[in-house]
DNA sequence: CTTACAGTTGATTGATCATTCAACTCAGGG
DNA sequence: CCCTGAGTTGAATGATCAATCAACTGTAAG
């Protein structure tokens, strides 16, 4: 059975991101899992592995585990945008400040990524901005017609990861509200830009 | 003599840097700064103090080291927020896309800090946004009489610190670039509304 | 010369690290 | 009934970790 395998996958998973990849040791996986390091290498070769399948887990999970309940019972696509931003605000306050994006900590604290380590982490960031710019397509008639959508849909990335990189730092909203407003002034720029 | 000091503070700085602070072990210190451990714990209790006396480096030297080079024959206060971006942009440039701002590097990489610590992070993050801030009033007369300054220039923070993370994942300019040009994109809706 | 003390030396400690491995269990097929 | 092989067990390995410490050096003051 691979139910072991999973339970190594999730406890890895909840460990990078309350401790980070580094300052996780293979013993804290086995533990929280319940398994041993026999088990845990039938599975993955090393210990990156388990990132990989950690960072495979996440990439899978960004429809049916973060954007499909954001967006639930929201039509309009630029408030997609927005609602999932506030989602992030609301991580934040339910982990009193802990929350970090575990894609954005994993890519700071990867000093030398491995090309598979990076290739996974490129991936989870353009399934975000991916779902993004279809938003943005699909809000089309309310951008300005040569707007750089990818561009826009990263930038919207960029507030998010820089917003609680800073929040979690000051342990406060005010740095994560303060550059969600500004991004929220450009879009209206925008809008009034794309009515002329 | 604290020379020696300074040694293993600037042995620190840039193996925190290169390596993250978790990843560098007291044995990469001492070897890259020639000394003995006895010494190390001479003049600090424990690592982390190690890591404190960094970031009060780092933030006395964000004007001397950061600062007044990048703005050097740089009047324009708003084009002084956007040659720092490109001081960012070239980092990422000369360091093959290694580059990662410090600063934000360690805030994310320290998941359970210290208060000393992340006071110590908050304090350069601060100053910073500060030195931001100052920009954007000096050209107050171009920007919307009823703009949020300090919002804006933790914008600006956040928008180096998503664009760095996402170029240095990608290996690639592309998204930094994409960013600060969106950022540009609201300062120029900024000036226009401001003339308004 | 004597005392004192800041700074240095490097071996040592015990914990913890990722990883290995030989022995074991157990289910399914022949 | 035995064989095969996927999955499991947990002790063992050797490396590396942060931190300690008693002994030493150089210097400066009295």
């Amino acid at each position: 059975m691979s139910e072991t395998r999973e339970r190594i996958v999730m406890a890895a998973m909840e460990l990078f991101w309350e401790k980070g990849y580094g300052s996780t040791s293979i013993a804290d996986i086995l533990r929280k899992a319940g398994a041993n390091s026999g088990s845990l290498y039938h599975f993955f070769p090393a210990k990156q592995d388990v990132l990989n399948a950690v960072l495979d887990t996440y990439f899978h999970g960004i429809r049916p585990m973060l954007l499909d309940p954001a967006w639930e019972g929201v039509d309009d696509p630029l408030e997609r945008v927005f609602v999932l931003l506030g989602r992030y605000r609301q991580f934040l306050i339910d982990t009193d400040y802990f929350y970090g994006c575990p894609i954005g900590s994993l890519a700071l604290e990867i000093h030398e990524p491995d090309p598979a380590v990076r290739e996974r982490l490129v991936a989870n960031f353009s399934a975000w901005t991916g779902a993004i710019e279809e938003c943005l397509a699909a809000a089309s008639e309310r951008l300005p017609a040569d707007i750089d959508r990818k561009a826009l849909a990263q930038f919207v990335l960029t507030a998010m990861e820089g917003g609680v990189m800073q929040a979690r730092t000051h342990r406060s909203l005010e740095p994560f509200d303060a550059s969600i407003s500004q991004l929220r002034n450009y879009f209206d720029c925008l809008a009034a830009a794309a009515e002329r």
